[in-house]
DNA sequence: GCATTTAGCTGACTTTAGTCAGATATATAC
DNA sequence: GTATATATCTGACTAAAGTCAGCTAAATGC
């Protein structure tokens, strides 16, 4: 009754009649699931047909005739695709793009209605991104991405929120030697951000100097993905970008306040090396020679 | 991307794959979904066949024709029911018991899988919790159990437990005056326990007196089906199984360090009065009159 | 006691999903 | 340029799920 592998499955009886519910739902447009399925993984701009038919797991035939029953339908268009005339692009029609909305709106409201049946809201969205991390841990993507875009600068609003909460006198940003953007884009650095499905759940930069060395900076792991082994990917991801770029040295900083992060830089084979800059917040410092 | 309509979704949507990876490590038995569905259902003590049509939402059609195919196998056995021989109950074979304990092992490795594969087991486990009742609460019964059951037992644990960190000076069963259960047992009182499924969510007790009152006691919510009226639902079965009983006035104790719990009250017709007994815990006394 | 309701069964049917073996057109390797 | 591989489509098929009308037998209302 109150075991782990019971609660588990408590979890999964649960979640499987809201996933019906929501499957149900779907056939309100007088539309079966198959078909209605294709029509949103084109909407949310999966085009290329065998992209779609691997996502969803379909025969090719089936595949076939369920975008010939949306292109008589007037949903979709297919055209071929530019560089390879065998392939096939879908896209939504003018009607598609209504028909796709509806089925947007059906699934908002259902999120919504959720949301607002419970009091505990922010505790209820903490667990399922909890658990969707866990759920997807071997589809988190990592891209190494623009340290100013929207998914670097949301990650960094996070790491520096949290470095407020853990140092006991807080975190500054303006007083640590905050890294310049463009020493974190090729070809000086890189910027990698941790992607599960549209939610960005970690990040880590690679910071060029002038000294012969590389800095590792920003590695932060969302609290709902910690424990999946990301901050070790996410360092693997970097050494392998230095690599790439030629850098034969790292270097970083950090703080004993945040020992997790220690015990991962010990074990990955970095050493720890005296003080090599003046920033106020860190009091460990590691190094890291890259094998090539 | 990060709002909390998106959250919810990106959680169906890693959700809704797990869930068809489980459905279709069933059909590995070499029998249909539905076929399956039924066996289960059977298994886990739904033998009245009304009972499982409307659990699984099948046709009565249907559902005849899957019992047949079951009972060919020679899985179950179907009897005409005791009381009303125009309804029939199904009953596992032995061979029954033994398919339907394979897939027990398929659920039970599968679900013992998903926690091997993570680190933050506890964390996990909780989520799902809140998860799983989130989505069930119009499914939570109560049910009026004895006090010393094995789930009332488990929530008067929790509970204790919860005192013991709520309280500055802890909590010792001991030294509070723990009330006997014939006291809460009819025509004394009553123990009501909430049940989701097969966990025990919630509890409270109704504790007759010699003194012209009956007392509630142990008024305990589980941590992940907080803010779901849970708390409410007790006390208002509480007072309809004090009506039953004939009581006519009721008493409560409680602490200023459960606030929540003095805010249930008061937005519920109690009304605060001086201490009526010499318990060292509570400083808090409430009474309310049953309108019968 | 008789009409009505209820639970389950059966036959006949449809829809949806999925499989598989070619066919066709295009791309790639050498 | 030819052989081979790849992406998609089509036809022919099966299995599973689900629907519906009508039937039987038992229970219930009055």
């Amino acid at each position: 009754m109150l075991d782990p592998v019971s609660r588990v499955r408590r979890f999964n009886r649960a979640v499987t009649s809201a996933v019906g519910a929501l499957d149900t739902s779907f056939l309100g447009r007088g539309r079966p699931l198959g078909a209605a399925r294709v029509l949103n993984a084109i909407g949310h701009g999966r085009t290329d047909v065998a992209e779609i038919r691997d996502y969803l797991g379909l025969d090719s035939g089936l595949m076939s005739r369920l975008l010939r029953s949306l292109e008589d339908e007037g949903l979709i268009e297919t055209t071929s695709h530019e560089d390879d005339a065998r392939r096939r692009v879908a896209r939504l029609s003018r009607a598609g793009r209504r028909e796709f909305a509806a089925y947007e709106t059906m699934s908002n409201t259902q999120a919504e209605g959720f949301l607002a049946r419970h009091s505990q809201r922010e505790a209820l969205l903490a667990a399922m991104d909890l658990i969707a991390s866990a759920l997807t841990r071997e589809r988190i993507a990592l891209d190494e991405m623009d340290p100013q875009g929207d998914e670097s600068r949301y990650c960094l609003g996070e790491y520096y929120a949290e470095l407020g909460r853990r140092f006991q006198q807080g975190f500054d940003v303006s007083l640590s030697r905050d890294p310049d953007a463009k020493d974190m884009r090729p070809p000086r650095g890189t910027f990698i951000v941790a992607m599960s499905d549209t939610l960005p759940l970690g990040c880590v930069g690679l910071k060029g100097t002038d000294h012969g060395y590389a800095e590792i900076k920003r590695l932060w792991v969302a609290p709902s993905a910690r424990g999946l082994g990301l901050g070790r990917r996410l360092m693997d991801a970097t050494e392998r970008a230095a690599r790439e770029l030629g850098i034969k040295l790292l270097r970083l900083d950090t703080n004993s306040a945040l020992p997790e992060a220690g015990q991962l830089y010990r074990s990955t084979g970095w050493r720890e090396i005296p003080r090599f800059n003046d920033d106020p917040y860190p009091d460990l410092f590691f190094e890291k020679r890259i094998q090539s």
